[in-house]
DNA sequence: CTAGGGGTAGTT
DNA sequence: AACTACCCCTAG
């Protein structure tokens, strides 16, 4: 890969983080994808895995960059489904249906749910879905669930009464970006 | 329909 | 133990 298309290509990644690279591009070795990984998450919080070793071509593709993120505790974020059981089961007389998505929510799906809280507000979720989710598996009660998981994980001080233990990781981790975006759109609505 | 409490099961 | 996705229930 030449240098300017290598420019090219990180420009447009540091102008939105959250728009990973096509996949039909490749991208420049580890040794650079770990400075563009602490430019984005800060030197500590964030630690590229080292012993990811280069492509034969000697260039990585897109489906590396989440194998080479640790957090913190060296915790790698789990990749693909979940692979949950099929079951329906019954526990204490309520029966438990079988689940019927279990995927866990890509990069995209995560900044669709942050477009869509920035036009309509936190729990307008069924104008969400409508917008941004129509052909989607998830359900306005996911999308709220969801977004109370990313609060949570972002860090933002719970409304409720009943205190919530502050969450220490992510297992997934957000580009700092959407981190910010995320606690912005939740003050919002708190001072509403 | 939504918020928020609670729960189950899968993961690291 | 902690995190995540999905589910159930109830009050408003």
């Amino acid at each position: 890969m030449k240098p300017a298309d290598q420019v090219e290509i990180w420009e447009a990644i540091l102008a939105d983080p959250l728009d990973w690279l096509p996949s039909s591009v490749t991208i420049p070795p580890p040794s650079q994808v770990e400075e563009y990984f602490s430019y984005v998450y800060g030197d500590d919080d964030m630690e590229i895995n080292k012993f990811a070793q280069e492509p034969e071509d000697g260039q990585c593709h897109q489906q590396y960059l989440g194998e080479f993120i640790l957090n913190k505790n060296g915790r790698c974020a789990p990749q693909g489904p979940r692979k949950r059981r099929i079951f329906p089961s019954e526990s204490r007389g309520k029966k438990l249906h079988s689940r019927k998505n279990n995927e866990h929510w890509t990069r995209e799906e995560v900044k669709k749910l942050i477009r869509g809280v920035r036009r309509y507000g936190e729990g307008r979720w069924t104008k969400v879905k409508r917008h941004y989710f129509s052909s989607s598996v998830r359900k306005p009660t996911h999308l709220k669930d969801k977004w109370r998981n990313i609060r949570r994980a972002c860090g933002v001080p719970c409304r409720s009464k009943r205190k919530e233990k502050a969450q220490k990781t992510m297992f997934r981790p957000l580009d700092s970006k959407s981190v910010k975006e995320i606690r912005r759109l939740a003050k919002k609505h708190n001072v509403k």
